[in-house]
DNA sequence: CAATCGTTATTTGTATGATAATTAAGGACT
DNA sequence: AGTCCTTAATTATCATACAAATAACGATTG
């Protein structure tokens, strides 16, 4: 269950991340989601990370502290910390979401976001149309313009980004708001892997802005039909994406 | 900004959960959730919140790498920590979901969830009807047997929460889990507010039985009807609370 | 005057070493 | 077989340093 060899220090990732405890969290992070410490499994204890970072104690304790923050683990006197069930990781926080996503083939991940996206971002649409504030809209509609101008390729990524959050964001049910780091995690990586993003943006454009018109026009069943719509077409793509990969990955289990 | 008297050790709560930076914790998240301190705020220094709860530093900065991980909060060195915008909080973390709702007016936390609810259960029930394995049924029916079993009053919270749980579980979308927190606290608070839970469990129990015979069936049309009509039920229980309850709770804002 | 460049002060980050509290596990005694 | 006590392993807390980053300020200079 342990590392062969504790005395042995990690390489610790080559982060630009300058905190020490920073990179303890992600290094042990990592290793959690990549299944080194499986759910139930006993972690080396303080001491033993200790000589593994060559790090002190106290910088171990906050790396350890994260990761129980974030749901991974449970720490108990005279026990140790104890990997929990997935089902309690908070999957939706940001770090834990990227260590998933490095552990993971990117087609299943792609599936998975697929999925939930299909079933919230029309809902999202249409509780943005119906409760979108004034200024929620002038974000979207920026957000849009943005897209637009900068075309294709990297620069789409980060106003397209920006006009999902912003649908979020008026979509006003603080529940929800999670979900704005799977969907930017989404879209960025998206463009990572097919590296065009939007393989074609004289379609997706119009796409984004038939959301933008029914959100405008508070009408919440145009926009769920609208984004809808748009997300079939990034199906579209992915599959695409999908099938040229195939060959590829064949990752264990 | 500041509390008015740095030198007054705060009482810290009731909470019996022995760990002190634990209660710190929970003490700080507490205040960032009512607004004390509002995002954007500086917070106290590590020095500050030392004189304020009597407790070593080294204690402090676990509390507030906690609320790091949970996304309240960002430390940079020279400045302090600032509480970080509402989006980028871990709201479906168990600890700062439990903040959030005592923050709260309870009806509008409600409102929030069912409107959660009634987006995704449907679906998580139809993709629970379309990828259950058999152990996964087996542990949705279990779950359902000691509901029917304990009829009504507190005793049907516990196996009504897990029935949720294990369709959730079920659905095999591991973006989804964290709902489950949510789930868990807006049906363990509805009884908390109703005293009653189910206010009809000779309604309820028939309910939720369609849903698990839906997805022994691995029909997802049907367990999506099933979980709509289950939540249409439980919109009029609150509802019949709430007008029951609109006297109570003015609150500031 | 404006801009640049050190200097300083503040705050978090890391290290060390000690003691306390919790509790699983094993042993002693019925 | 069960109950109680002791022991040992591990995290929890404390106190005290020093290091590192950087915002704020002020001096210097073009």
């Amino acid at each position: 269950m342990n590392p062969g060899n504790l005395h042995q220090k990690k390489p610790l990732a080559k982060t630009n991340d300058s905190n020490l405890h920073r990179k303890l969290a992600q290094s042990i992070g990592n290793q959690i989601l990549t299944g080194v410490y499986a759910p139930g499994a006993i972690l080396p204890n303080e001491a033993d990370w200790c000589r593994i970072y060559g790090a002190s104690r106290t910088t171990v304790r906050e790396a350890v502290k994260t990761l129980n923050a974030k749901g991974l683990l449970k720490s108990r006197t005279k026990i140790g910390s104890r990997v929990e069930p997935r089902e309690n990781w908070n999957i939706l926080d940001r770090d834990v979401l990227s260590w998933h996503i490095a552990a993971m083939d990117p087609r299943e991940f792609f599936a998975s976001v697929q999925q939930v996206r299909k079933i919230l971002e029309p809902e999202i649409a249409a509780l943005a149309a119906a409760n979108r504030t004034a200024a929620q809209l002038r974000t979207i509609t920026q957000a849009f313009e943005d897209m637009r101008s900068a075309k294709r390729g990297r620069d789409s990524v980060e106003p397209d980004v920006r006009f999902h959050l912003a649908l979020l964001a008026a979509a006003n049910n603080a529940l929800l708001s999670p979900f704005g780091i799977m969907i930017e995690s989404a879209l960025t990586n998206m463009f990572e892997f097919t590296s065009t993003h939007n393989a074609e943006p004289d379609i997706f454009i119009p796409r984004h802005e038939n959301i933008l018109k029914a959100v405008a026009r508070a009408n919440p069943k145009a926009a769920r039909r609208a984004a809808q719509i748009l997300l079939d077409d990034t199906d579209t793509t992915i599959a695409g994406f999908s099938k040229a990969a195939k060959a590829k990955k064949p990752r264990k289990s």
